[in-house]
This record gives C-alpha cells, structure tokens and sequence, in this order.
DNA sequence: CTGAAAGCGCTTACAG
DNA sequence: CTGAAAGCGCTTACAG
C-alpha cells in the first residue's frame, strides 16, 4: 500500500469503521478512546477496519460534541525579534506537551490587527489565548473583546489594571543586578537606552536602574534616559543621543538586547571601543548576544522556559485554576561576557 | 456594558439570537453570512440581538457542516534560525490576507516529531499544509502519513522523489552568482563552507558553486567543500577545517547566512581580517547578516515574499489547481557589503 | 422574504 | 460488552 485513503472519493468516518468491521459507531468510537469495555476481539476487527480504510480522527467534530477545544491562541507582538521567537518556540513545546495545538498570530505591533487577530481566535474556538501584548494595548479594549470567561494569560509584557495573569520575568531585579554590576566597574554616569513609557517592561527596567543607583548614593536624573523604538536602529539613535548628549555617559544599561546591539555597532563605528572605552549591558540573552562584536553582558531570563510555563499556567486556568495564582515572575540571573568590560585589563578600565 | 457575554453561564449559539429576534435560525444564518435575502427591518433587529447577548460565531461548526476548514498547518524545521522565523512570518501573512489561519509546529529538526504533527494537523482538520520538511524527510514515509488528497506545499527544502510543489528561491543560480563575484575579485582558491549531501538545498548550491568554478575554468576538487552542521558552530568548524587543509583557501561561499557569520567570527578570532586577508560570501541575507561585523554579503532571497507566495500556491492546490503548476522558483539578487571585501582598497586585496 | 428539516462527524448517557 | 438515540452549532436546499 502506498498511504493512506487511497483513491477514496471522501474521507472515511466512524460510521464507515462500524460498517466495515460490523459494528455500531458507539464501538468504535469507544475503541478510539481506548474504552476497556471493548471485547479484545472487536477491538482487534475495529482497529483493522481503521487501518484499512485510513482512517482519521475528526478532533473538530469531537470538540464540537464535548465543547472542548484543543486549539490556543499564541498571539506575539514581533515574530521577527529573536527574543519572540524564543518565547514563542517555547510556548509551542509547553502546548504540544499538555496536548494542545497552536494558533500563530503576530501583531507586529499593530493594534488594530490584534483585535482583529483576537475576534478571530474566538471564533475559532480556542480554549484560551497566550498574548505578548502589542505596544498601547488597553485593558479596557481587551475585555471589550474578550469574553470575561475567555482563560488567557499575558506574557512578558503587562496590561496596565488588567486583572489577567501575567507570566514573565523579574525585570526589576535582573536591571538592578546589571546596573549594580556597572557600578561596581567603576561607573557612575550610567544611561538608559532604549523602549519608551507606554511599556509596562521599560518602566520596570528604569525602576531597577534605579534603585540600583540610589542604592550607590547615585543621583537619578531623567536626562540619562534615552527612549527609542526597541530595535537595533533604535539602539543607534539613542547611543547617538547619549553620547551628544552634555551628561556624556560612560556607560549604557540597555532595554534589550537588540537595542544594546544597535549601541555597540554605533559605538564600534565612531572609534568607540566597547568593553574598552564604554561599557554596555543588554537584556534577555538572546542567542545571538554571545556572537555580538564584543559578546554581550546581558541579563538572562530563561525566555524559552517561559514560554513553556506560560502555556502551564495558561492551562492552569482552562482547568479552573483562580487566575489570580496562576501568574509567576522568573529569577534573572546577569550574564557576565565581554561588552562590559569586566574582563578588560584594570589599566584600560582607568582610562573609562 | 463592559465586555461580551458578561455573566452568561453559557455562551450564546444561533437559537438564541433567534429566540431573540424572534425569528428561526436559519434566517439568523442567513444574516450571519450577509445574504441579501433577508429584509433590512429584520437584519437590524437580528444583529442588534447579536450584539446584545455577545454572540461569538462558531466557526469550527460551520465547518463541519460544510466540509470546509480555515487552518492551515505551518511546520518549520527550525524556527529558531532567523532564517526560517522570517519565512514563518511571510506564510503567517499571506495566511492571514487570504483568510486562513497558521497552526504552528516547530519540528525542531526532528523526524519522529514531525511524523506525529502532521497526524495532528490531519486529525484538527487543516485545509493543507506548508513545510519546510526537517533533515532527511524522505518522500515514502510521508505518502504513509499524508492521505493523497491531502494539499500540501513544500518550502526552502526540496524532498527527494516527492511530487508536492516546491515554493523556494533559485539556489543554484544565486550561488553562481555569489561565486563568480569571488573569482572577478580575483579569488581561483574558494571554499564552499556547510551543510551537508542530505540537503537538497545544499546539493543545489554546490552545484551553482561549481558552475560558477567551471565557467572561469577553475578546477572544482571536492576537497574545499567542507560539511558541516548549518549553524553558527557549524561555520566556526568548517572555517577551522577549511584553513588547516591543505589548499588554503582566500574565500569561502558559505551554505548559509549562519554558517557564513561563524565563520567570520572565528576568522576574526584568530586574526584574519574578513573583506581584507579573506573574502566571505553568505545566502539567505537574513536580518542580522548586515549587522554582521563586517557586514555581510550575501544572496537576498526574499524570503519574507516566498513565504506568502508558498500560501498562495497552497490555497491554489486547496481550490483545485494543478499541484504540477503551483511550483515557484524565485529570483535571487547578490547583496554586496563588506565581507567579499569588494570594497577594500585595492592594495589591500593584492595581499590576499 | 422566512421557516422546518436534515445532516456534518463525533460522544454520551441509557438500555439491554 | 454493544447498540439506538439525542445532540453539539452550524448550513443548505426546499417549501411556502
């Protein structure tokens, strides 16, 4: 035989299975199930009537019957950001281990396709939604579209006064650790790079900067912070920004990692020598931080075990679980390489 | 109100909306789907009631009713590799515009795991399928899994044997490119860096390598291809194997954008200045690739574009076209930055 | 222009 | 241990 339903006009369907092997449908579908009240020898005729026939397993009209659903909705805001793609290659192994399937959207950021993304995701009927949120999404504008029974949980970026579960990591603790590790190099005219105040994760990143700073006896001067778009070009501009600007930073603690990529490229094409002259610290670890031109020092969040407990926990309230419980907050841990400077001889480092 | 189906202990269905409207629900179905049928006084009050008690449309019903699906299976080999997540992106797109919706599975190069997602997709009823088939695929095994009528396009990756269309850029031309700029920058010694005989696509690459070799009336020996895993490491190795052989190249054109910045990171370890002391050539032109230090040249491949065009041959094979036809080989275009060194100093380049 | 009826491919009590 | 019946939420001829 050369695979399956060969030359079949249509798909062939337990009622098909009964007639062949001369049973009911129940039987069969009770064999599907793997149901031990099925004589051993009418599973054995009903299982070689399936095999003959090629037959396969309609989910949706399983679903459609018991009102479950095997679908999830995995909707992340920018596919094309390495840091994503982690996210969501770990999402997509956590589902396919509890059993579920997942339904890819990326809202690239747009708001308007995320609603229209989310419609469809009902309709669809998915038994609940992991979300990176795009930029702007409004916890008003989620529940008018989504019904308040609809289990979903957010993922590294939060909704401001949204009650949903939020899974992700301790931002704020992962900045302070990097800003304070910059601080023990010897730096003290520390910037902000990258992001801007409509995300929830850039002002939890500040607040670490922060209270690392204070915690040195360090002023905090708003001017040392540099927004932009969380991209490469983003992270040459504000690099640019810093370096024009009259506070002449000698060191810069980044939003992520692809910002503090763009800054190193900047920095490495005007003469600045990373590691050397300038130091520079990212965040999320993304694979290719270790094969940036220095190798990037940047805090490590486990994204792709995130995701994965981000499709647990999200299966955690499908089961019924209080929604309340089911949010969870990652350790950080820094990831000490060379853009930092932590490895450069002392001699050099005096020159910072 | 705040939010649909608010309180509701069950979600609302078509008879519900009917008892509204006080009307059946066929003539709810009729308004669902726009039919101008249906008189405008009883549209309204049907779609006020509609909006009323939040009905969301079951589409997974409507489907099993009509035979028809709107998911479509979407199985990447490797969506970690900037390479395919920008793929991924362009089939989610062209997805999208066309009405469907993806189901991801990332197979992670794994066989056994892709054996057990395409029986997945088939059981969750997908409309057809579109794979970049993982290392070593081999036609039989997927005419056993995949029924006959099952539409399906292949992508990036060819199946030796297989008679499924293929939507994926023209390999062996854009190589022959790549490799003819080598030899008119003076290069006879190249290397070509990665992959290995059981991908087709490095088959196909080699072979526009050697046309390139031959036309200038270089000799192609087989000893300056260097095999190796298509990753970063894999282009450090084969760069590693490259300069202890015997021939010692001064270029390499390397299976991919991966490989290639591999490689000119470990020439730059050790002391080789790329787009100076050697020439590096890579194909795919993802994102990082001009970020590269030096930036990369590369062939262009549009990958974003071939992934909506390999949705687009899908839905061509799903409404009855002739999967002999729905084959697209796209155009490849040789991006110049400074790895090839094309635009060092000429005395520089005499050094090589 | 609207309604009654049948049916898509399953599952699930309920009988026997 | 197995079968008959009802029903999940829709759509689609077919009447009227």
């Amino acid at each position: 035989m050369d695979g399956p339903k060969r030359g079949a006009s249509r798909a062939a369907t337990i009622v098909d299975i009964a007639r062949a092997a001369g049973v009911s449908k129940s039987t069969v579908s009770l064999v599907l199930k793997d149901s031990p009240l099925v004589k051993a020898e009418t599973r054995e005729r009903i299982t070689r009537a399936i095999e003959q026939l090629g037959y396969v397993y309609n989910r949706s009209a399983a679903n459609l019957r018991t009102a479950r659903s095997s679908f999830v909705g995995m909707v992340i805001s920018d596919l094309m950001n390495p840091f994503f793609t982690e996210l969501a290659v770990g999402i997509e192994d956590g589902l396919h281990d509890l059993g579920f399937v997942p339904i890819l959207a990326n809202t690239n950021e747009d708001l308007a396709r995320q609603s229209s993304v989310l419609q469809s995701l009902l309709e669809h009927g998915v038994a609940g939604i992991i979300m990176s949120p795009a930029r702007g999404t409004d916890a008003w504008g989620l529940s008018q579209i989504l019904p308040r029974t609809m289990p979903m949980v957010l993922t590294m970026r939060r909704v401001d006064g949204s009650p949903l579960p939020y899974v992700g990591p301790d931002n704020r603790t992962g900045s302070r650790d990097a800003v304070a590790h910059l601080i023990s190099l010897g730096h003290s005219n520390i910037a902000f790079l990258g992001g801007d105040g409509t995300m929830t994760t850039q002002r939890e990143r500040i607040n670490g900067y922060q209270d690392a700073l204070r915690a040195a006896g360090l002023p905090t001067p708003d001017d040392l912070i540099f927004d932009s778009m969380p991209t490469r070009v983003g992270g040459a501009e504000a690099i640019l920004a810093a370096l024009a600007s009259h506070r002449r930073p000698t060191a810069a603690f980044c939003y992520n990692d692809i910002v503090a990529m763009g800054a190193t490229r900047t920095l490495g094409l005007n003469g600045v020598r990373v590691g050397v002259d300038f130091a520079v610290i990212g965040f999320d670890d993304i694979v290719e931080a270790e094969h940036n031109a220095p190798p990037l020092t940047t805090v490590n969040a486990d994204t792709r075990i995130m995701g994965a407990r981000a499709a647990r926990s999200l299966l955690g309230v499908i089961d019924g679980a209080d929604p309340q419980t089911m949010s969870y907050t990652g350790k950080t841990r820094l990831v000490i390489r060379d853009s930092c400077g932590a490895h450069a001889p002392a001699n050099l480092r005096e020159t910072v």
